[in-house]
RNA sequence: CGCGGGGUGGAGCAGCCCGGUAGCUCGUCAGGCUCAUAACCUGAAGGUCGGAGGUUCAAAUCCUCCCCCCGCAACCA
């Protein structure tokens, strides 16, 4: 029985189409999960739409549908997104799905009867056109941000979660282990939050009716929190006969986010299932934000950055590769049109896809696409086999870690080695000379042997590219697992390599940022 | 004194926790090679590591103060 790896994405609000944040942490959880199960866990990777809530009830008015019919029609844009750009999620999950809602209801009257929910007050900013609430932080110059109109203090009867009874908990939770990272974040909700007083927490509304009703007062709809973070559970089949897997997945190993949620899974989240006498997840890991530096760009940015333009323009796999190699552990990084196509150009281009097209090329040439067995080693090749032999753990280590720009930063090291090791062996010279064709053959295979190491590394980030490599240097399918890199010399020693296009094909830098600003 | 992050050669970043040759990618310049997607390899130029003090034999790295940029500031997801 294989090991079992859980890991989420958020459930995503669908008040609007995906866009390339949210491809940032699905394709990092899909990464993950890729890399999980080539190393032989029993992966279980869930993604999914959080869509009850005032806003999606306004966006479906304005728009002439039901909340759900909206819902619907949005949902099939993320999962359209999601199938393009070849996210191999397990299960998703809608909070408008009926098991969602049953274990939603059921969580919500287990916290009542556990006294970890009672009745009160919501008092806050009211306008009354609008029939919405709003937070000091929300109104515009102390007035309605719909409508612009005078706001009126008001309250409205709402059911709270005891969030303060476990502030010690949570304090200690998260400064006493790696529960949250990047660490930076543990600072943020302790200073900002915990020490600030946590106060009890409103989980139903009267106000709208576009979400799970609470079972035993239905005037009330159970509001986000409760709703949306249960998913993880739900999913599961968590009090509801839908899924059966709670036992076997529960807890989750890693939920990733973008650091604005951090507060509700580090802190809500946590202590909502301590009132359940559930497990805790083992980490959150909240990551930072795509910006985009210069906001006067922001206007047409808005399409340069659509992932389907983007992926119609380089690759599905490039625009991939190109958010997790910018992808820091912690801080945010800059979408900078021009760095990113520079990328694509030295990375994929230059160095991986031009190393794939010259050693192809070089055994097609010498000996009709097919190498002999007859080896002859030399010192030269020491250094290569080496650095192949030691990067799988250190990849590993930072695999495991959430390090995913480190951890393509490490396997391009090897492809850089061995575009070098090229220059040193100076194939095109042995070729010349009969006496040296053993020579030669060993020097290409070494090199179709650091491609195929380097490949399955990092098939969890370009998943439609590298069986297109692994084909190209001739590379069986058992000769593509994971446990095979860890060997030098697992590549069949007559190998025969295929032909095609370039893999990655250059890109005019120049014309293309011209283009790009005219499709904005 | 609200909280957090950042200020490192032209650009983008790493290093800072655990002080001791300032590293990487791109760009620039000069070579090399010709197997390859005008790609690849080698070398060079270029930095008062935001500013001022302090600790130390020694600080980008530790301490203090100051300046600038960004995000957060709880029921919006």
């Amino acid at each position: 029985m294989s090991e079992k790896f859980y890991i989420t994405t958020p459930i995503y609000y669908p008040s609007g189409s995906p866009h390339i944040g949210h491809c940032y942490t699905t394709v990092a959880c899909d990464a993950m999960a890729r890399y999980k199960r080539a190393r032989g866990f029993d992966v279980m990777f869930l993604t999914g739409t959080d869509e009850h809530g005032q806003k999606i009830e306004d966006k479906a008015k304005s728009a002439g549908l039901t909340p759900k019919e909206y819902t619907d029609k949005v949902v099939a844009e993320f999962k359209k997104l999601w199938s393009y750009i070849n996210i191999s999620y397990d299960r998703f999950v809608r909070t408008t799905d009926d098991y969602h809602i049953k274990t939603v209801q059921d969580v919500f009257k287990t916290l009542y009867d556990k006294g970890y929910i009672y009745k009160g007050e919501y008092s806050g900013k009211y306008c009354k056109p609008c029939e919405s609430f709003w937070t000091d932080s929300q109104l515009i110059d102390g007035k309605c941000p719909d409508c612009g109109r005078e706001v009126v203090e008001a309250k409205e009867e709402a059911y709270f979660f005891k969030l303060s009874a476990f502030s010690d908990k949570l304090q200690n939770l998260l400064e006493n282990s790696s529960f949250l990272e990047p660490r930076t974040r543990v600072n943020e909700m302790v200073n900002n939050f915990i020490k600030a007083g946590l106060e009890d927490l409103c989980v139903s509304r009267t106000s709208f009716k576009w979400g799970v009703p609470v079972t035993f007062d239905d005037k009330h709809v159970v509001y986000v929190w409760i709703d949306a973070l249960s998913n993880y559970i739900s999913a599961l089949g968590y009090k509801n006969d839908t899924y059966h897997d709670f036992e076997k997945y529960w807890p989750a190993d890693v939920h990733v986010m973008a650091k604005e949620i951090v507060r509700f899974h580090a802190l809500i989240w946590p202590a909502i299932l301590m009132a359940l006498d559930l497990p805790l997840p083992k980490k959150i890991y909240g990551h930072g934000w795509i910006t985009f530096g210069d906001k006067k760009m922001s206007k047409s940015l808005g399409n340069v950055v659509d992932p389907f333009v983007l992926g119609e323009r380089y690759g599905v796999d490039a625009l991939r590769f190109e958010i997790m190699r910018e992808m820091p552990f912690n801080g945010d990084s800059t979408f900078v049109a021009e760095q990113f196509l520079q990328r694509i150009n030295t990375d994929l281009a230059n160095n991986l896809g031009n190393l794939v097209s010259r050693s192809t090329s070089m055994v097609k040439k010498y000996f009709n696409g097919t190498l002999p067995t007859e080896r002859e080693n030399d010192a030269l090749d020491q250094e290569l086999i080496n650095l192949a032999q030691s990067i799988p753990e250190s990849v590993e280590q930072k695999m495991d870690t959430l390090h995913f720009s480190d951890a393509l930063a490490e396997i391009f090291e090897l492809i850089s080695r061995a575009n070098k090791y090229i220059d040193e062996t100076t194939p095109w010279a042995l070729a010349k000379d009969e006496s040296k064709k053993t020579r030669l053959a060993t020097v290409l295979y070494n090199l179709l042997e650091s491609i195929r190491i380097s490949s399955i590394m990092l098939a969890p980030f370009m998943p439609q590219t590298m069986p297109e490599v692994w084909k190209r240097i001739g590379a069986s399918e058992s000769e593509t697992t994971w446990n095979s890199i860890y060997k030098f010399g697992g590549l069949k020693a007559n190998a025969t390599v295929g032909e095609g296009a370039p893999l990655f094909p250059r890109i005019n830098i120049e014309k293309e940022l011209e283009e790009l600003s005219s499709v904005a």
